[in-house]
DNA sequence: ATGGCTTGCTTTCTTTACGGAACTGAGCGG
DNA sequence: CCGCTCAGTTCCGTAAAGAAAGCAAGCCAT
């Protein structure tokens, strides 16, 4: 969608937008994620134009964020599925549901639940640090330049 | 920039990305959020469209994830800064630098490092579930329809 | 065999938003 | 009083989104 190309920059968090980050491509990704993963499901279930859903899967394809399969030969049918890349991605989601529904479900509360498999109940995500497993918000680090760092360039 | 509105839907994906889905907001964010805070420097930083910033940080102001204030009066100089709401957004800004720097980073490794405050180590984040502490993937969830699910109409 | 139905797109057209560049205006500072 | 910085605003050309229609392949019933 937007002219300017994120994928260029030195910066993961523009990186990821490069593959997920323009418009529906999240959305179309959390249909798939719920089981809504053919052309015509994800165009009515989004009411989004079907131009835009055709050049998003291509692109989600090609990124290997999806698959397309084909889950009938004759008539030719496809569906799309997550790959494991992908999968990851839909952990970007479940965050996104936890600020969403802290921040913007209001009186109605949350619009849909999240029970986890391992413990049963009704939960949400946490960040945690990976190496010591307290908590870990934004406010809790220091930011450091990385090896990847493009010395002397915009860090964008 | 999208004309569908997403605020509106049932879905807590959709109403996130009605706040911080329009391209260049994330990485707006994460400038403030690294101490790039004056108009002036996050469009050198991003070399973004004046025009669009503009947009952008009014946008983000009105949602209340930033706050513009004055940090001089002679001559009137504004910085932005973040609200609670805003830094709870920057957790997720978090997890893009995860899957980013997982998938994205290449042979060059990741352009950034967050050092755990609680711990002293470099680390990234890992979502965990808030009720048993176990991780928690998108894999490792059922999804159920909650309080304020809109019943007969579209999820979205 | 043919008219209708569904699926999975493609094409065309209009409207909107982005990108780039120039311009404004307030307030220093020399 | 000339130039500089900051913080935008305005204008214009182009690219992308949205709406709607069209298309082709392959059933399916009459």
């Amino acid at each position: 969608m937007q002219r300017t190309r994120f994928g260029d920059m030195a910066c993961s968090i523009a990186r990821t937008l490069d593959v997920i980050g323009e418009p529906w491509s999240p959305l179309i990704l959390r249909d798939i994620y719920v089981g809504i993963s053919r052309f015509e499901q994800i165009q009515r279930d989004l009411d989004i134009s079907r131009k835009v859903l055709t050049e998003r899967l291509k692109w989600l394809v090609e990124k290997e964020i999806l698959e397309r399969r084909a889950y009938s030969q004759h008539p030719p049918r496809y569906e799309y599925a997550l790959t494991g890349k992908g999968q990851e991605l839909c952990d970007l989601l479940l965050v996104m549901v936890g600020w969403g529904d802290r921040w913007t479900a209001g009186e109605a509360g949350p619009p849909v639940l999240y029970r986890h498999h391992a413990c049963g109940r009704i939960a949400h995500v946490e960040p945690r640090c990976s190496e010591c497993g307290e908590p870990m918000h934004a406010t809790d680090v220091d930011v450091l330049p990385g090896p990847g760092a493009a010395v002397g360039e915009r860090t964008a």
